[in-house]
DNA sequence: ACCGACATGTAAGAAGTTACATGATTCA
DNA sequence: TGAATCATGTAACTTCTTACATGTCGGT
């Protein structure tokens, strides 16, 4: 349960209520951890039970909003957490599944869909860079996130190779179709 | 829901049991779509009530074995999913999280996971690779998987371009890390 | 006065995993 | 005779999503 940890990373740079959190985690990690924000409250009061954050009332706001903390525990646990090796995460695609049995549909419209992903694909490249120009920007001069602004950039660097692959596997199927059907037609 | 179309998938090329469909999963498409033998029971009885498969109670065997047989329903429900393109897959990644997050944590050990991670990859590139060389041999004269085996190749040769491109990132970022250990002892 | 953002939750359902339960057949 | 494989299921639990429910605050 990657969620709670989550939690914690964002909670040990800086205290904040649920709704803040949801706020956090669209703005950064979303792209590879996303949360629905009716997910984040039963997690918070989970976590407030097993003592890895505290809670306090928001005085100032008058719309009942809360302050959660890191605690001591929280933190130990967040660094024991990072530093054990991450397993081999289990990989799902629909796409391939679809792939696997696409040997009856016409070539056609396997082709489209290969364009299509290659398209996406190149978006997500542009976002990307665009993305790590701004953290560039943003954060060279400031030295409080110095120190972090190395790792952020290394899971947008994950997306840039990662739709890189899609690219040049797209190109590669899209020509393999080509050569197939070229086979069927001598 | 792909467990339902990538069954459908299987019982369109030869009817079998629940039990012959797990082997089949694990034997093909694992690596991108796994399931539990328990999974599919009660899968294939909502596929009955939807009629998009028919059953006959095997009498050869006397295990109380059952065979499924795919239905006209089924097969055009089939064709209309491989057909209609596949929405962006969210992806999710525990990994990308921890990096995120990994500030405060001793350069030493983000780095020891690179290397973990770099290996890790290159191990299934090599499988894959003997995995390419399997399909070649095996069904290069066979016409009945002729057809078929270029998509199989497809989906093998996405988990070689992915991999790839997790070994360039490891490479990538342990450089990254090391120039901004060098950084901080100028 | 109303809308969008702020703020916190519950409930129901989907999809998947693990554990539990049962029993037949095959082979060493 | 005992273990591995074949074969089918149920139950509990985890994680996550969507829908529902409620109410405040700030700006137009």
């Amino acid at each position: 349960m990657s969620l709670k940890y989550a939690i914690l990373g964002f909670l040990n740079v800086q205290e904040m209520n649920g709704y803040q959190l949801k706020k956090h985690f669209d703005e950064s990690i979303s792209r590879f951890w996303s949360v629905s924000i009716s997910q984040i409250y039963p997690t918070l009061n989970d976590m407030l039970k097993a003592e890895l954050i505290t809670v306090q009332e928001n005085c100032d706001s008058s719309r009942g909003s809360k302050e959660y903390f890191i605690t001591e525990r929280g933190k130990e646990e967040l660094k024991e957490w990072i530093t054990e090796p991450t397993p081999q995460e289990p990989f799902r695609s629909e796409l391939l599944v679809k792939l696997y049995f696409s040997a009856n549909i016409d070539k056609k419209t396997v082709k489209q869909h290969f364009l299509e992903k290659k398209e996406e694909a190149q978006k997500r490249i542009e976002l990307y860079n665009s993305f790590l120009d701004h953290i560039k920007k943003e954060h060279q001069q400031e030295k409080q996130f110095s120190e972090a602004a190395i790792y952020w950039k290394m899971t947008v660097r994950y997306g840039v190779f990662q739709s890189t692959a899609v690219v040049e596997w797209c190109d590669e199927c899209i020509k393999l179709l080509i050569e197939e059907k070229e086979e069927g037609t001598k």
